[in-house]
DNA sequence: AACACGATGGACT
DNA sequence: GTCCATCGTGTTA
Protein backbone atom coordinates (compact mmCIF):
# COMPACT_ATOMS: atom_id res chain seq x y z
CA UNK A 1 0.00 0.00 0.00
CA UNK A 2 1.50 3.33 -0.89
CA UNK A 3 0.94 6.40 -0.21
CA UNK A 4 -0.86 9.04 -2.85
CA UNK A 5 1.59 10.62 -4.91
CA UNK A 6 2.35 14.48 -5.02
CA UNK A 7 -0.16 14.49 -8.36
CA UNK A 8 -3.18 13.29 -6.27
CA UNK A 9 -3.14 17.02 -4.44
CA UNK A 10 -2.23 19.02 -7.47
CA UNK A 11 -5.65 19.89 -8.25
CA UNK A 12 -7.76 22.75 -7.17
CA UNK A 13 -8.66 22.45 -3.18
CA UNK A 14 -11.95 21.80 -3.54
CA UNK A 15 -11.78 18.48 -5.52
CA UNK A 16 -8.88 17.61 -3.63
CA UNK A 17 -11.29 17.65 -0.76
CA UNK A 18 -13.67 15.92 -1.89
CA UNK A 19 -11.79 12.87 -2.48
CA UNK A 20 -10.13 13.17 0.56
CA UNK A 21 -13.12 12.21 2.63
CA UNK A 22 -12.66 8.68 3.48
CA UNK A 23 -8.90 8.25 2.76
CA UNK A 24 -6.93 7.66 5.21
CA UNK A 25 -3.95 9.24 7.47
CA UNK A 26 -1.20 7.72 9.34
CA UNK A 27 1.15 9.36 11.74
CA UNK A 28 2.98 9.11 14.94
CA UNK A 29 1.13 4.98 15.71
CA UNK A 30 -2.37 5.79 14.79
CA UNK A 31 -4.39 5.96 11.42
CA UNK A 32 -7.40 7.74 10.92
CA UNK A 33 -9.95 7.37 8.26
CA UNK A 34 -10.73 11.15 7.27
CA UNK A 35 -14.55 12.40 8.24
CA UNK A 36 -14.53 15.96 7.41
CA UNK A 37 -12.51 18.70 5.83
CA UNK A 38 -12.35 22.28 4.66
CA UNK A 39 -11.15 23.62 1.38
CA UNK A 40 -9.17 26.24 1.54
CA UNK A 41 -8.85 28.19 -2.05
CA UNK A 42 -6.71 30.14 -4.09
CA UNK A 43 -6.79 33.11 -5.42
CA UNK A 44 -9.27 35.47 -3.78
CA UNK A 45 -10.17 33.10 -0.79
CA UNK A 46 -10.37 35.56 1.87
CA UNK A 47 -10.40 32.98 4.51
CA UNK A 48 -7.23 31.58 3.09
CA UNK A 49 -4.35 32.04 5.98
CA UNK A 50 -1.95 33.19 2.32
CA UNK A 51 -4.64 35.76 1.44
CA UNK A 52 -2.42 38.40 2.69
CA UNK A 53 0.90 36.47 0.92
CA UNK A 54 3.98 34.96 1.71
CA UNK A 55 5.20 34.80 5.75
CA UNK A 56 6.99 32.45 7.46
CA UNK A 57 4.49 30.08 8.70
CA UNK A 58 2.38 29.76 5.66
CA UNK A 59 5.55 29.29 3.18
CA UNK A 60 4.78 25.80 3.07
CA UNK A 61 1.36 26.54 1.32
CA UNK A 62 3.37 28.20 -1.47
CA UNK A 63 5.56 25.30 -2.51
CA UNK A 64 4.81 22.07 -3.71
CA UNK A 65 1.48 20.25 -3.61
CA UNK A 66 1.35 16.84 -1.24
CA UNK A 67 2.80 18.59 1.88
CA UNK A 68 1.90 18.97 5.20
CA UNK A 69 0.69 22.89 6.29
CA UNK A 70 1.06 22.94 10.47
CA UNK A 71 -0.23 25.79 12.92
CA UNK A 72 -0.65 26.93 15.99
CA UNK A 73 -4.05 28.14 16.40
CA UNK A 74 -5.46 30.17 19.67
CA UNK A 75 -2.26 29.58 21.50
CA UNK A 76 -2.61 25.98 22.10
CA UNK A 77 -4.51 23.69 18.89
CA UNK A 78 -2.33 22.55 16.06
CA UNK A 79 -4.34 21.98 12.81
CA UNK A 80 -3.22 19.91 9.92
CA UNK A 81 -3.40 20.86 6.27
CA UNK A 82 -2.92 19.50 2.84
CA UNK A 83 -0.93 21.56 0.52
CA UNK A 84 -2.93 21.31 -2.99
CA UNK A 85 -2.98 22.77 -6.17
CA UNK A 86 0.62 23.51 -8.21
CA UNK A 87 3.26 25.68 -6.50
CA UNK A 88 2.64 29.13 -5.88
CA UNK A 89 -0.75 28.34 -5.28
CA UNK A 90 -1.25 28.66 -2.03
CA UNK A 91 -3.85 26.30 -1.77
CA UNK A 92 -5.05 23.70 1.15
CA UNK A 93 -7.33 21.02 2.51
CA UNK A 94 -7.90 21.60 6.41
CA UNK A 95 -8.45 18.23 7.69
CA UNK A 96 -11.16 18.59 10.59
CA UNK A 97 -12.28 14.76 11.50
CA UNK A 98 -11.26 11.07 11.75
CA UNK A 99 -12.07 7.43 12.94
CA UNK A 100 -9.66 5.80 13.97
CA UNK A 101 -8.74 2.24 11.99
CA UNK A 102 -5.02 1.55 13.32
CA UNK A 103 -3.02 2.12 16.54
CA UNK A 104 -6.26 2.19 18.61
CA UNK A 105 -4.44 2.21 22.02
CA UNK A 106 -2.26 4.82 21.28
CA UNK A 107 -5.60 6.86 20.12
CA UNK A 108 -7.15 6.47 23.81
CA UNK A 109 -4.18 7.58 25.44
CA UNK A 110 -4.26 10.77 23.30
CA UNK A 111 -8.17 11.41 23.24
CA UNK A 112 -9.55 9.29 26.09
CA UNK A 113 -12.81 10.32 25.36
CA UNK A 114 -12.38 8.85 22.08
CA UNK A 115 -13.71 11.75 20.20
CA UNK A 116 -11.34 13.03 17.14
CA UNK A 117 -14.40 15.31 15.48
CA UNK A 118 -12.28 18.31 15.29
CA UNK A 119 -9.06 20.09 13.59
CA UNK A 120 -7.41 20.39 16.87
CA UNK A 121 -8.44 17.35 18.60
CA UNK A 122 -7.39 15.35 14.79
CA UNK A 123 -3.70 16.78 15.19
CA UNK A 124 -3.51 16.21 18.86
CA UNK A 125 -4.73 12.42 18.33
CA UNK A 126 -1.58 12.36 15.95
CA UNK A 127 0.33 13.93 17.84
CA UNK A 128 1.35 16.56 15.74
CA UNK A 129 2.75 20.03 15.97
CA UNK A 130 4.37 22.57 13.69
CA UNK A 131 6.91 20.67 13.63
CA UNK A 132 5.89 18.49 10.86
CA UNK A 133 5.12 21.47 8.89
CA UNK A 134 6.49 21.52 5.51
CA UNK A 135 7.01 17.60 5.61
CA UNK A 136 6.12 15.39 2.54
CA UNK A 137 2.92 13.43 3.17
CA UNK A 138 5.18 10.44 2.11
CA UNK A 139 7.01 10.11 5.25
CA UNK A 140 6.26 10.48 9.08
CA UNK A 141 2.71 12.04 8.32
CA UNK A 142 1.59 9.64 5.25
CA UNK A 143 -1.97 9.48 3.06
CA UNK A 144 -3.70 6.81 1.22
CA UNK A 145 -6.31 6.93 -0.83
CA UNK A 146 -9.83 5.52 0.61
CA UNK A 147 -11.28 2.24 -0.56
CA UNK A 148 -15.09 3.41 -0.51
CA UNK A 149 -16.83 6.57 -1.57
CA UNK A 150 -18.79 8.04 1.13
CA UNK A 151 -21.54 10.23 0.79
CA UNK A 152 -20.95 13.43 1.19
CA UNK A 153 -21.86 16.60 2.96
CA UNK A 154 -21.40 20.11 2.66
CA UNK A 155 -21.81 23.52 4.46
CA UNK A 156 -20.14 26.54 5.17
CA UNK A 157 -16.28 26.84 7.11
CA UNK A 158 -16.16 26.95 10.42
CA UNK A 159 -14.74 30.23 12.30
CA UNK A 160 -14.01 32.34 9.35
CA UNK A 161 -15.97 35.55 10.47
CA UNK A 162 -13.41 37.27 9.36
CA UNK A 163 -14.22 36.37 5.47
CA UNK A 164 -16.10 38.48 3.17
CA UNK A 165 -19.81 37.57 2.98
CA UNK A 166 -19.46 34.67 -0.28
CA UNK A 167 -16.49 33.26 0.67
CA UNK A 168 -18.30 32.79 4.73
CA UNK A 169 -21.21 31.02 2.79
CA UNK A 170 -19.00 28.80 0.56
CA UNK A 171 -19.92 25.50 1.04
CA UNK A 172 -16.33 24.68 0.91
CA UNK A 173 -16.48 22.14 4.29
CA UNK A 174 -16.78 18.52 3.04
CA UNK A 175 -17.91 15.38 5.61
CA UNK A 176 -19.20 11.82 5.68
CA UNK A 177 -22.72 11.60 5.93
CA UNK A 178 -22.95 9.24 8.27
CA UNK A 179 -19.69 9.31 10.12
CA UNK A 180 -20.04 10.16 14.09
CA UNK A 181 -16.52 11.87 13.72
CA UNK A 182 -18.02 15.19 12.50
CA UNK A 183 -18.90 18.01 14.21
CA UNK A 184 -22.15 20.38 13.76
CA UNK A 185 -24.34 19.34 11.53
CA UNK A 186 -26.24 22.00 11.65
CA UNK A 187 -25.24 23.54 8.24
CA UNK A 188 -24.09 20.79 6.90
CA UNK A 189 -26.29 18.64 4.06
C1' DA B 1 8.79 47.10 21.37
C1' DA B 2 3.98 46.91 21.70
C1' DC B 3 -0.14 45.19 20.28
C1' DA B 4 -4.38 42.63 18.50
C1' DC B 5 -6.09 38.45 17.34
C1' DG B 6 -6.99 33.73 15.73
C1' DA B 7 -9.39 27.85 10.24
C1' DT B 8 -10.56 25.82 18.80
C1' DG B 9 -11.87 23.14 22.63
C1' DG B 10 -13.38 22.36 27.17
C1' DA B 11 -15.87 23.86 31.14
C1' DC B 12 -19.76 25.74 32.60
C1' DT B 13 -24.97 28.13 32.89
C1' DG C 1 -26.09 29.11 24.83
C1' DT C 2 -21.48 31.82 27.26
C1' DC C 3 -16.72 32.33 28.77
C1' DC C 4 -11.88 32.11 28.26
C1' DA C 5 -7.10 29.81 28.31
C1' DT C 6 -2.72 30.81 25.85
C1' DC C 7 1.08 32.16 22.51
C1' DG C 8 2.89 32.45 17.80
C1' DT C 9 2.39 35.42 14.22
C1' DG C 10 1.83 39.53 11.55
C1' DT C 11 1.32 44.35 11.78
C1' DT C 12 2.34 48.81 13.25
C1' DA C 13 5.64 52.15 15.14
Amino acid sequence: MNPLAPSFYDRDALDVARDLVGALVCANGVTLRITEVEAYRFPGDTANHARMGRTPRNAPMWGPPGHAYVYLCYGMHHMLNFVTGPEGHAAAVLIRGGEPVDGHDVFRVRRADGRCDGPGKLAGALALTTASSGTPLTGEIAVFARRHEPTLVSGPRIGIDYASEADQLAPWRLADAVSGQVGSRKRLR
